[in-house]
Formats: C-alpha cells, structure tokens, sequence
DNA sequence: ACGGAACATGTTTTT
DNA sequence: CATGTTCCGT
C-alpha cells in the first residue's frame, strides 16, 4: 500500500480505516473531514475494492471535483469511475438510465424553481383558481416541503384540512401530472422517484445494493427525509456506509434538512463505529473560542470539544456604523490595512453576509476602491433571461414534450404574442395531446391566419431539424447554430446598452461553459450538458485562481475557509433573520448560521453591524444583533476589539441642518413611518426643506444636477432636477439618494 | 403584437 | 429598491 495513512491524527486514522459496516464521523469545524473522506475512499481503493463499487455524495458539485482531485494524488488506481457528487446530480444520472421503469423517458427535463413555479401559475390559472393568494411561488414552496418530506399527494389529500391546504392539495396532483405529461421532473423528484423506483422494483434496488457496496455521505446533518430515505435503502444489504457531518453546522432546515437523521444515526445503525473529530487546524484559539461561545447558546447539540493547538491570533475586531454605506467603506479599509500590515492578497479576504441584497451597497465600496471582486450567488447564472431563453431552445430538441421550454420558445418568436399562444394551449387541452403534436398539426387548423402559421412550422421544423443535426454534428456547434438561428446576439448587439454588453458576455459565459463541457466529458451530448447545466450551484463555479475578494452568503460558505473574513449586518431581523426569532428551533438555526460564518475565519476575523441600513427601500433603524450580546462580557474584554462610533448621535432627521456628517447634509436618513400621527404631520411640513429651486445636488446614480422645480409636500414631495450628464429627471426625494450642496 | 409607462408587490437562505 | 404585471398607445 502506497498510502501513508501516518500523517493523520490518530483519531482521523481509525475513521479511515474502518470501512466495513456502518460508521459515523462527528467532525467539527475545521477538523480534517475532507481529508478523512479522501484519504478514506483512497483507502478504500488501495484495499482493492473497484472505484465501481462506490458511491460518494457531497454537498456540492465544486466538493466532490475537488475531491476526486485530492483523491488522484493519493492513489495510482483510476477513480473517475466513482460516482462522486450531489444527491441531485447522482439521482439524475440515475433516473437517467431507469426513466422507462417509471414511464419518463430518458430526456426527461429537470425544472428549478421558476420553471416549477411557472408550471404552477398555469395550473392555478387552470383551475380557475386566483393567483395571488396563494402565489404561485408560496404554492410552489409548500409543494417542495411537502416533497422533502416525502408526502405524496395522496398522502397530502388525507391531512390537508383547512382551506388552504385544500387549494394546494387538488394543485399538487394537477402539478405532478403535468410534469409527468412534460417529461420533466423538479429538484425534488430528482429524490423522489429513486425511492419510487426502489420500492416498485426490487429487483432494481439490489442492483443497485449490489453495485454501491461502500457508500459515502458528507454534510450528512444536512439531508432531508427523501435523502435519508434513499441511503437507508442504497445500505440496507452490505451496511457499509460512512456519514460524516456536524450537528452544530446544520443551516438547511428551511428547506428540509433534518437534523434528527445525525442524532439518530445509531439507532438506525445499530452496530455503527462513533469517530469524533475535535481537533481543529483551521482557525486561531481566539476565533475557536468565539465560536464555541456562540454554539454554547444552543440547548440541541451533541457533546464535542472543539480544540486547537494554533495560538491565540490577533483579537477579533467588532466594529459599529452608523450606516450600511459606513459599514462596507470600513471594509475596504480594512482590506487595505490588512493587506499593508501582512502579505496578503485580495483573494484571501471574504465578506459574508445573511442576504444577497446586503452585497449591493459592499459592491458599490468596492468598486469606488478598486478592489476587484467576485459575487456568488444572487441571481443565478443559469437563471438569467438570455441564458434561460437559450436553454428552452436547446431543451426542446431533447424533449418537445417540456412544454415550460416550448413556450417560453413560442413566447421569444416575434409575431407569435398572447393570444396565439393561449390559443394553442386551449386546442391542446381540448384535443387531450401535447402542445408539441398541435404543432405538428398546425396546418391543418383554421382557428390561426397563415402567417402566424407559417411561424408555428418553423418551430417545429426547427426541432426535427436539430434532432437530425445533434447525431451528426458536434456539440459545440450545434449550440452555435442555434444561437445564430435565434438571431439574439445580434439584437442584443443593436441595443448597445450597459445591460445587453452584461447578457452578450453572459451568453459568451454560456459558450465557453459548453466548449469546457465537450473538453472534459467523454460523451458530450446536448442532453448530458442540459442535465449538468440544471443542477450546477453558484458555488460550483467559484475560481480560486482569480486574485479578488469574494461576496457570499453564509449558506454558500458552508466548507469554505478564507484567512480574513468579514461578517456583516450583524443586526437584529437580519441576522438572526426577522421571522427566525419567534421560535426556539429557527434561532437555534439562526445561531448556528452564525457559528458557520465564523468558524470559515482561519487567522482574522471582523464583525460588523450598522445602526441605519436601507432595507425595502427606505431606511430603517437597527439594532445589534443578540448573538453578540450573548457573548460573555469576559470572554469579549479578552479577545474582541470593540470600534464603536465616535459620535454618539447617529440619527438626524433631514431637516437637521447640523448634522454630523460633514459639510453636505445627507436627508435620506428620515425614516418613513407608516400610519402614525407622524404622516399627518408631515403632509403640511417640509420634509426636505433643503432641496429647492437652484440647489445643487449630488445623486448617488445620476451626479450632479440642479433643482428645476418642486412639487408635493411632506414625504411625497418631487423635484424636477436636471443633470448634467443624463438630463432631466423627476425624482422621488422620500427615495432618492442624494446630498445637498451648501452654498 | 409590442414597447413603454404606470402600478403593484415583495424580499432569507438553495439543489 | 428591484422585479413582475397590467394597461395603454402605437
């Protein structure tokens, strides 16, 4: 054996090495857990068990390439034949090959969210049920709880009682129906119908019992109960399966995990080996104790010791602002001290926060400084317009049952509009067949004019044509084609405008995706690259090469370590999130969010939080989160710096001409007050006495500009502004931010 | 059928 | 504030 297993801890060593029947691997964080899966599935190989025989599943697609990277330069026997990767992708390949048994067919379509909640509104509109209570996408989430727990709709229609529940249960059935009619299947199903086709037929669950001899499971805190449900089965006749996880790093709950399948691990496994892993190489004493002084809050946990043998570090660094704006400028300059005082560069800062609209204001304070950045998350790459619209044209080749692609190709085609389309989807209901075969049929119908017709034939024809052309011609090419074919870069190119440059290199982003995905797979089909392209998560995507400070939120960091980490908006209904607080369960979550977020900070660590932020719109006041008041007061003199502000007065009202902030009078800090003996007041006062005819003004998008005119009172007054560089506007003041230049 | 403007609405986290 | 939806003029 080539493996020298003496580099581990001692602890680590003996998880690694027991690879018959169950075992249970409590990592805290930082403790190895990666290395403990590598070295272990290497392990597994070494001893001569086939790379066919097992079955590891990650969190995410960017963990199990960087395992099975890790894993290459451990061992000299070839392992691409593992089946590495998430639950989703796995089960997908999977269903891939067993579609018939279920009556998919092996093209099925994987819906994400929009896709299932578009499906959804058109179901709802079916029903003639009103959309707008519940919405489509509240409907779509229920439904996606209900999968997670594995509740059927036929389970569902014996518990659903109130009105409500009603509602949901007859769209659910309708919902399951029209996916099967479209030959697509949603996130969920992707774990459903594995459980389906297992029980269904057995003979295919010892199949696969036989092929997944040995089975791996990381983050196992975060499974949900379809997930839970298939490894029991998948381990149920040889019971080799190792779970690695940590209670205290659970954060999916929200979208079904349970946290109970690690707490109940040994009572599912009777005979399982127990590996604690306590000791961390990730971060500094000091950051090791915040954390621990953090989870300590929570009352559900299991006993483990976190320790370390690092030294103690700088101290941690908690920092007050007066605004969101303060709060990012502070970073920046935080970034460049640290980078002056030490040797480091921008990739290795992080700057986490609880939600992806917080990154807009940090991003503005980055660009101002120069400090080059990389955003994960927010709108996702795939779920752009432009690449969404291209990918309904390349999904319809492969399945023109997908009737969410085919309309969304309809609905692109100039001439085809509304009506024609509502048309089609009625003669299709009508007849009971595929909107796909009216086309085909299109002809022959005398409800359309010929010219829209003549549109509706070239779509179908367009279909059988890239049918034919994806045996013959490669991939790359086909996608060019089409591209070309749709005509949208050159309209894009026409439009000449910031936002179409950002979609032209977005569809570039797009072609270089699938030149890298013929590169690297050996069977590049269209199909193969649309199931790929369907469950790629942002963090997948994340480039370590690239030297720029890196935006995410918490959620994404999970596994992630960076030497110098930012956590911001530690403030209260943010982070803990408003809505988190009222039960036990979801501020334990909340916590433990928290707890993630620090434990990613290998040697510094800064927490921020601001007494003002704009949020919804309009700026609120905030007040410091509760996990910071939960640190014990002598832990926090000893390890964390407090910077709080200089001025105490944080709040002015805009007519406030003494403010403190400096020589131009920021007036967007007035709150707006609903419904108050306050809005009363205001229609007769000024609220923005200092925006007059002939005051200059900065504004934050526009620049500089002069006041024309005013109208309106109080919160709802206007000004007419001309700017230089865009002309005139009207501009909302309650809105707008701007400052005001003294004269 | 389509583009734009006015209007309404909603915001946690993601495979 | 940002996004989606509706309604109106072309």
């Amino acid at each position: 054996m080539y493996l020298n297993l003496n580099i581990l801890n001692p602890e680590q060593k003996k998880a690694v090495e027991e690879i018959d029947g169950p075992s249970m691997i409590i990592a805290g964080a930082g403790s190895g857990k990666t290395r403990v899966l590598t070295f272990k599935i290497a392990y597994l190989l070494e001893s001569g068990v086939s790379p066919y025989e097992i079955l590891s599943l990650t969190f995410t697609n960017k963990a199990a390439t960087e395992m099975k990277e890790r894993i290459s330069k451990l061992v000299s026997s070839s392992f691409d034949k593992i089946w590495m990767g998430t639950f989703h992708s796995i089960f997908a390949r999977l269903l891939r090959i067993e579609a018939d048994y279920l009556g998919f067919n092996r093209n099925f379509s994987i819906y994400d969210t929009d896709d299932s909640a578009n499906l959804i509104k058109q179901i709802m509109i079916y029903l003639s049920q009103p959309t707008d209570n519940p919405t489509p996408k509240a409907v779509q989430n229920f439904i996606s709880n209900l999968k997670n727990k594995m509740i059927l709709p036929m389970e569902f229609s014996s518990v659903a009682k109130s009105l409500y529940e009603k509602k949901i249960e007859s769209i659910y059935l309708e919902y399951q129906k029209a996916l099967f009619k479209n030959n697509a299947m949603d996130f969920d199903d992707l774990l459903l119908k594995p459980i389906e086709l297992f029980k269904r037929y057995p003979e295919l669950l010892d199949k696969y019992q036989e092929r997944f001899k040995f089975i791996l499971v990381d983050e196992y805190q975060d499974t949900n109960k379809a997930q839970y449900t298939i490894i029991k089965l998948l381990a149920d006749k040889y019971k080799n399966l190792s779970i690695v996880g940590d209670d205290a790093q659970s954060i999916y709950k929200w979208r079904g995990a349970e946290i109970r399948n690690i707490f109940d691990f040994q009572d599912d496994f009777k005979d399982c080996k127990i590996f604690k892993l306590e000791q961390n190489y990730r971060s500094t004493q000091n950051i090791l104790t915040l954390a621990g002084n953090v989870i300590k809050n929570n009352k559900k946990q299991m006993e483990k010791n976190l320790w370390t043998e690092n030294h103690a570090g700088e101290n941690i660094h908690l920092i007050e602002n007066m605004t969101d704006r303060d709060e990012a400028v502070r970073i920046c300059r935080n970034i460049f001290d640290e980078m002056q005082r030490k040797k480091i560069n921008f990739k290795d800062f992080v700057i986490l926060y609880r939600t992806n609209v917080q990154s807009r204001t940090i991003e503005d304070a980055l660009r101002q400084n120069n400090i080059p950045y990389l955003i994960i998350g927010g709108i996702r790459f795939y779920q752009r317009k432009e690449i969404k619209d291209i990918l309904a044209f390349l999904k319809i080749i492969v399945n023109p049952k997908d009737n969410e692609s085919l309309l969304r190709v309809l609905n692109q085609k100039a001439g085809i509009g509304k009506t024609t389309v509502d048309k089609i989807i009625s003669m299709a209901e009508r007849d009971g067949v595929q909107i796909f075969d009216v086309l085909k049929n299109i002809a022959s119908v005398t409800e359309l004019s010929s010219k829209v017709k003549n549109l509706l034939i070239e779509v179908n024809n367009y279909v059988y044509k890239y049918q034919y052309l994806q045996e013959e011609i490669p991939l790359t090419e086909i996608v060019n084609s089409v591209l070309d074919e749709i005509g949208i870069l050159r309209t894009l190119r026409l439009e000449n405008t910031v936002e179409s440059e950002e979609r032209i290199g977005n569809i570039q982003e797009l072609l270089s995706a699938v030149a890298e995905f013929s590169d690297t797979e050996d069977e590049p089909t269209l199909e193969m690259f649309l199931q790929k392209v369907s469950l790629v998560a942002d963090i997948d995507n994340l480039d370590n090469q690239k030297n720029a400070v890196t935006l995410m939120t918490i959620h994404s960091a999970k596994g992630l370590e960076f030497p110098v980490v930012f956590i911001t908006g530690l403030e209260e209904g943010l982070f803990p999130v408003s809505g988190a607080t009222m039960y036990e369960d979801e501020l334990e979550e909340e916590r433990r969010l928290f707890y993630v977020a620090i434990t990613r900070a290998k040697s510094k660590l800064y927490m921020s939080f601001a007494n003002q932020r704009y949020r919804f719109g309009t700026p609120s006041f905030q007040m410091k989160s509760r996990f910071l008041k939960e640190i014990p007061e002598d832990i926090s003199k000893s390890i964390i710096t407090f910077e709080g502000l200089k001025i105490k007065t944080a709040f002015r009202s805009g007519a406030d001409k003494h403010s403190a902030s400096g020589p131009s009078v920021k007036f967007n800090s007035t709150p707006k007050k609903k419904s108050t003996a306050r809005e009363t007041e205001s229609e007769f006062n000024d609220n923005f006495p200092d925006i007059q005819k002939g005051v200059t003004v900065t504004h934050n998008t526009f620049g500089k500009g002069t006041v024309l005119n005013t109208v309106g009172k109080g919160l709802d007054k206007k000004a007419e502004i001309y700017f230089d560089d865009v002309g005139i506007k009207k501009i909302i003041l309650k809105y707008a931010k701007m400052t005001v230049h003294e004269s």
